[in-house]
DNA sequence: GCCGTTTTCGGCCCGACTGTTTTCAGTCG
C-alpha cells in the first residue's frame, strides 16, 4: 500500500491545525503547513523518492526533521507525532477549523468551555443557544456559525476554471460599468490559471468618488454579503462562489495585483527578499522608510528585489524565484505558438459537428492542421469506429483535404487501449493513419503495476503515438487511475511516444505537476482539446494555461511545429 | 520547524474587516 503525497500533506495540515489550537510556536505550525504545501504539490511521489533513497531535505521547506517524518510515513503509513497530539487534543477539532469564521482560538474556546469536539457537537450547541454565552462570541457569531454549518459539506469545493470564467466575466462586465471605475482585473488563482479556483479575487482601480463597492454588493447574483468595507468586500454568490473585491489607488495597482495574484507562498518569498533589502512590500507598494519607491506595475515590484518579471502561472514558490535569480526562467508557451489541434471528434463518433465544420472552425483559429480522432469500436457508447468505418473515414478525410485550402485534416483515431495492452483496431488499418492517439476508457481500477504495464505494452505497438488523457481523471468527479506516471513517461520517451495534455476544462490531464515531470524527463507533450464541437476547439487556452503552470516552452510541445516537422517527430525509432 | 552573499541562533509577510469590545482579538487572504 503506497501512501500518496496528498495523504502526507493532509496529515501535516491536520497536525498544524491541532498544534495551532494548542497554541504551539506559530512558526512551527507554519513549518508544517509549508511542508504540507510542498509535499501536496510536488511532481514526484514521496514514496518513490524514499524508495530510491533520495535526499528529501533538497525539497523546499523540508529539513531534517520533516524528511524523517515523511520517511516514517512512507514506511509505516503513520505519523507518530500526530497520534501523540491527538491523544491530548481531539483530531476532529481540525474539521471544525474548516468552518468559515472558526480559527484555532475559537475552536479551543468551544472545546474547553462547551466540550465541543465534532461538527455534530457544534450543531447541537448552536441550536441550544450555548455559543452566544461564551466570552468573545455573541448572538451574531452564533447565527453565522449556524448558517455556515448548514452549508458545510466537509470537502472544500473548488470551481472548475471554465465555470469560474463564466461567472467572473459576467461580474467583471457589470463592475466595469460602475461609476468612476478604471481597471477591473481578476487576480488570484484564476489569473495563475489553476485548474480549479476556490474563490474569485477581483482587483479594481477607481476614482475617489466611485460607488463601485455598493454596486458590487448590490449585484443581483449576491446571496450573502460576508464583509463590506471601503477597500475590500466579500460576498457569496448564489452559485456558492465567494468573491472578494478590492479597490486600490492607481499608484498601487502593480503592487496590489502582485499581492492579490499570489500565490501566498510566492508573495511571502518575494516580501522576504524585500525585507532583506530593507524594504517593506505590501499591497500598496514597496516602501523604504515609509516612502513609496515602487508599485505602479508588477515589473516595478520585481525590480526592487532584483528579479525579472515572473509570469503569474509560475508563482507557486516551486523554484521560480531561484530560476529568476539565475536568469533561468522558462519562456512559457503561448496560445499563438500552437499550430494545430491533435484530438477532435465529429459526428462520425460522438461529436456534434461534421468534418467540414470542424475543419472550418480550426482554420478560423489559424491552425495549419487538425487531427480527427474518432473513438474506436470498443467505445460503443460513443459510436466508436470499426475497421470498415475507419476505412470510410480515411476516404472522407482524403476527399475533404482536396477541397480545403488553409488547413490539413490529419487522418487519425483515438484508439482504445484494451485490458491486455493491445489496441482496439488491427495494425493493418492503423498503419494507414497520420497519427494515433491511444486512450484508456475502461477498467480504471486495475492495480498500479498492472495499469502501468498495460500502457507500456500498448506503447510497444509501433503505431502508438500519443497517450490520450494520461490519468483518466475528471476534475471534481473522478480520480485518476492508479498508474506510475514516471514509468509511463520514461517508457514513452524510450519508445518515441508522447503524452497528451488534454486541454478540456473537465480534464486538464496532465496536471501541472505532470507537465513539470515530463519536462524534467525530457519528454515532449501534445496539447489537444478533445473537442466534441466546433466551440470546444477554444479550450486550447485552458491547456496552454496548464502547460504554462507546468513550465512548458514551445519546444516542449509537439504541436507548435508545422506538420512536416511534426510528421518526422512522430516517426518511431 | 526551516533557514542563512550579514546569521548555525534568532529571525520568520502584512493589512482589512467583523464582532465584541470600549481599544482589540480573531480570522482571513
Amino acid at each position: 500500500m503506497t501512501i500518496h503525497n496528498s495523504e502526507i500533506a493532509a496529515a501535516f495540515d491536520r497536525l498544524a491545525d491541532l498544534l495551532e489550537i494548542e497554541e504551539a510556536n506559530p512558526f512551527r505550525v507554519r513549518a508544517y503547513r509549508n511542508a504540507a504545501r510542498t509535499v501536496g504539490g510536488y511532481s514526484r511521489s514521496m514514496a518513490d523518492m524514499v524508495d530510491k533513497g533520495e535526499d528529501l531535505t533538497e525539497l523546499p521547506e523540508i529539513g531534517k526533521d520533516l524528511a524523517q517524518k515523511i520517511t516514517t510515513m512512507v514506511k509505516t503509513g503513520k505519523l507518530p507525532l500526530l497520534k501523540e497530539v491527538e491523544s491530548r487534543t481531539p483530531g476532529a477539532l481540525s474539521d471544525l477549523m474548516k468552518i468559515e469564521g472558526l480559527g484555532p482560538k475559537r475552536v479551543k474556546t468551544l472545546y474547553k468551555q462547551l466540550h465541543i469536539r465534532s461538527i455534530e457537537d457544534l450543531k447541537r450547541a448552536a441550536r441550544n443557544g450555548k455559543i452566544r454565552e461564551l466570552e468573545g462570541f455573541g448572538e451574531k457569531t452564533e447565527e453565522l456559525i449556524k448558517q455556515r454549518l448548514e452549508r458545510f459539506s466537509g470537502a472544500e469545493q473548488r470551481t472548475k476554471l471554465l465555470v469560474a470564467q463564466e461567472i467572473a466575466t459576467a461580474l467583471v462586465d457589470y463592475l466595469t460599468k460602475g461609476k468612476g471605475v478604471k481597471n477591473v482585473i481578476i487576480a488570484g488563482s484564476y489569473r495563475r490559471c489553476k485548474e480549479t479556483v476556490g474563490d474569485l479575487d477581483i482587483l479594481l482601480t477607481a476614482r475617489q468618488d466611485s460607488t463601485v463597492m455598493k454596486r458590487f454588493v448590490d449585484y443581483d447574483e449576491v446571496a450573502e454579503v460576508i464583509s463590506r468595507g471601503k477597500t475590500r468586500s466579500t460576498v457569496r454568490l448564489r452559485s456558492g462562489m465567494h468573491v472578494d473585491v478590492r479597490v486600490v489607488p492607481d499608484v498601487s495597482y502593480g503592487a496590489a495585483l502582485h499581492y492579490f495574484t499570489g500565490s501566498k507562498a510566492h508573495n511571502i518569498a518575494v516580501r522576504t527578499l524585500g525585507v532583506k533589502k530593507g524594504y517593506k512590500i505590501n499591497e500598496y507598494g514597496v516602501f523604504k522608510n515609509d516612502k513609496r519607491i515602487a508599485g505602479k506595475t508588477e515589473q516595478e515590484v520585481y525590480d526592487t528585489v532584483d528579479l525579472p518579471y515572473i509570469e503569474p502561472e509560475l508563482r507557486e514558490n516551486r523554484g521560480e524565484i531561484e530560476a529568476a535569480k539565475n536568469h533561468k526562467l522558462p519562456r512559457l508557451i503561448t496560445l499563438k505558438q500552437i499550430r494545430g489541434d491533435l484530438h477532435a471528434h465529429t459526428k462520425a463518433s460522438d461529436g456534434h459537428h461534421s468534418l467540414k465544420q470542424m475543419a472550418d472552425a480550426a482554420a478560423q483559429l489559424g491552425y495549419e492542421y487538425l487531427a480527427i480522432t474518432e473513438h474506436s469500436q470498443h467505445v460503443t457508447i460513443a459510436n466508436g469506429l470499426d475497421k470498415r468505418r475507419l476505412l470510410q473515414h480515411i476516404k472522407a478525410v482524403d476527399k475533404l483535404n482536396e477541397q480545403l485550402e488553409n488547413i490539413t485534416l490529419l487522418k487519425s483515431i483515438e484508439v482504445d487501449i484494451m485490458d491486455d495492452g493491445s489496441l482496439d483496431l488491427p495494425d493493418s488499418v492503423l498503419q494507414k493513419l497520420d497519427l494515433i492517439v491511444c486512450s484508456i476508457h475502461y477498467n480504471f481500477n486495475l492495480p498500479r503495476q498492472k495499469q502501468t504495464e498495460r500502457i507500456l505494452r500498448a506503447m510497444d505497438n509501433p503505431n502508438f503515438n500519443i497517450l490520450g488523457h494520461p490519468s483518466g481523471r475528471l476534475i471534481n468527479e473522478r480520480d485518476a487511475y492508479d498508474v506510475d506516471l514516471e514509468k509511463v513517461m520514461q517508457g514513452a520517451k524510450e519508445r518515441g511516444c508522447f503524452l497528451e495534455l488534454n486541454a478540456h476544462p473537465d480534464r486538464l490531464d496532465l496536471t501541472d505537476d505532470g507537465c513539470l515531470l515530463a519536462k524534467q524527463l525530457g519528454l515532449k507533450v501534445a496539447i489537444a482539446t478533445d473537442a466534441h464541437s466546433t466551440s470546444d476547439l477554444e479550450f486550447m487556452r485552458f491547456g496552454i494555461g496548464q502547460a504554462r503552470r507546468g513550465w512548458l516552452e514551445a519546444d516542449d510541445v509537439i504541436n507548435t511545429r508545422p506538420w512536416d516537422e511534426l510528421k518526422q517527430l512522430l516517426k518511431r525509432n
